[in-house]
DNA sequence: AATCATTTTTAGTCTCATCTAAAAATATTT
DNA sequence: AAATATTTTTAGATGAGACTAAAAATGATT
C-alpha cells in the first residue's frame, strides 16, 4: 500500500524530474512538499525499499517505473477532480486546488474510471494541465509561453502553470480566463514585462506573470 | 482540527448512543471500530479534552452538543457521497460503503453544499438511512421493522439496517431492493423466521435478516 | 590544494494512533 | 458479603511521519 504521505512525495519527485526520470534534489522535494530536508531522506529511503524510486546517497532521486505510473495516477486523479468541481459543483479554478488535494488520494479505481466518463474524458483540467489516462500517458498539448511569442502575433490562453490561489485570483481580477484570445503588443528589454491586448483591454504583465501564462497559435 | 481517526470515532458513538445521548461502553466502540479498549479509553479523553465528549471514567461516554454536530455532519458527508456514487457514477448499493468511508473525511463546506445541491437535495441514501442538514437534523422516515408486521399486511422497503456488502449481496441475489412492495405471510415461532412475498416470488428469511428490514406502511 | 559554504545525511526527539500486558474498578454469582 | 468474572483503565512499547541539531559529504572560491 502507498501512504498518502509517499503519495505526496511521489507526485512532488514526478513534477520537479520531468515525470522524474531526472535526479531531483532533496532540498527542492523539501522546499515543494513544505518540509525539510532530514524529512525528505528519511522518505526517499521508503519508497526506494518499496522499489517506487531509485536514490543514491547524495545524488538525488529518480523515480522507477512503476513509481511513475503511481505518481501518474495521483496526478490523474488530482485532476480529474478539479474538472468535476468545476464541471458539477461551480468551483471556481482558483478554489478547487485545496479539496483536489484531498480527493486526489481516495482509493478505487471504480470511482476514478466512472469519474472519468461522467466527465466525458476530459484531456485538460481547469489550469489546462494535461490528464493522464490509465496507464499514466497523455500527450502534453502544443502551447508556448507567451515570452516567446514575437510581438504581434497572438493566440488562445491555453494553460497556467501556477495553480496557486493567488496567482489565479489575479488572472481573475485582470479578466484572463483560460480559451481569451491574447496579442502579444510589445516586450519591454529593462523588466522583462510585457504589454498584451485582450478582447476587452490593453495591460502590462510583469515577468513573472507572463512566466506563467502559455498559449496556443494555430497554424 | 478534528482529526479522521476522532471523526471515527465520533461516528461510532453517535451510532451506539442514541446520537450520543445515551452513555456507550468503552467495549461496544473497541467493536464497532475494531480496535481494542485501551485503544478506545486514550481516544474518548481526547474527544474529552477537545470538548466533543462528556466522560466519566468506568461510565462510558456520550456526545457534547459540537460533538454530536461534528459526527452528523460526517455522516452527512457519508450519505450524500453514497447517493452521489449510486446516482451518477454507477455504483450499486452494496459497493458504496467503503469509498464513502474514505470520502466522509474530505474538508471543504462548499463541496458537501455544492454535491448536495447537484443531488437534489435528497432526504435519504442508497439505504434508506436519513441524511441530515448542514444543522445535523434530519427527520427519521416512518419505517417498521418488517417483525413487527401482522401477517396479512404489507408495505414498501424503505431502509436496511446492515450496509456491509455481504447482507446487500444476499438482497440482490433475492432480489429485494428499496421500494420493492413485501407482504408478510407468516411467523414462524420456532426460529423466528418470516416468509415474505415479493411481486416475484414467495420466500422465507431469517430472523437474522428480518431484523434488518424495514418497510412502510401508507395508511 | 586548502578553506569556506552549501547540501545532505544521521542521530535523537516528538506526536499521533495503535497495541499488549497488568492493574484497578465494576458487575455477577454463589 | 465474598468470590469470581468481566470491563475498563493504566503503563509501557511500537511504527509512521515529522522535526532540530550535529556530522558528513559535496561543491565553490580563493
Ligand atoms: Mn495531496
Ligand atoms: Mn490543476
Ligand atoms: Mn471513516
Ligand atoms: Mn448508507
Amino acid at each position: 500500500m502507498v501512504t498518502r504521505s509517499e503519495e505526496n512525495y511521489l507526485k512532488a519527485i514526478y513534477h520537479l524530474g520531468k515525470q522524474g526520470t531526472v535526479a531531483v534534489s532533496t532540498n527542492a522535494i523539501a522546499e515543494k512538499i513544505e518540509s525539510k530536508a532530514s524529512s525528505v531522506t528519511d522518505m526517499i529511503k521508503k519508497l526506494a525499499e518499496k522499489n517506487l524510486a531509485n536514490y543514491i546517497k547524495y545524488q538525488g532521486v529518480t523515480l522507477t517505473e512503476s513509481g511513475r505510473l503511481a505518481a501518474a495516477l495521483v496526478i490523474r486523479k488530482h485532476r480529474l477532480w478539479e474538472v468535476f468541481l468545476v464541471e458539477k459543483l461551480n468551483f471556481t479554478w482558483d478554489e478547487v486546488h485545496d479539496v483536489a488535494e484531498q480527493l486526489e488520494h481516495i482509493k478505487s479505481p471504480k470511482l476514478v474510471n466512472e469519474l472519468d466518463a461522467l466527465l466525458g474524458f476530459p484531456t485538460h483540467d481547469p489550469h489546462g494541465d494535461p490528464i493522464p489516462d490509465k496507464d499514466g500517458h497523455y500527450t502534453p498539448l502544443k502551447s508556448v509561453n507567451i515570452l516567446e511569442v514575437e510581438p504581434g502575433n497572438e493566440g488562445v490562453l491555453a494553460r497556467v502553470i501556477d495553480s496557486s490561489d493567488v496567482f489565479l485570483k489575479y488572472l481573475n481580477k485582470n479578466n484572463l480566463a483560460l480559451g481569451d484570445t491574447i496579442k502579444v503588443l510589445d516586450f519591454e528589454p529593462f523588466d522583462h514585462s510585457l504589454t498584451i491586448e485582450t478582447a476587452t483591454k490593453k495591460m502590462i504583465i510583469s515577468n513573472a506573470v507572463a512566466k506563467n501564462l502559455f498559449i496556443s497559435q494555430e497554424l
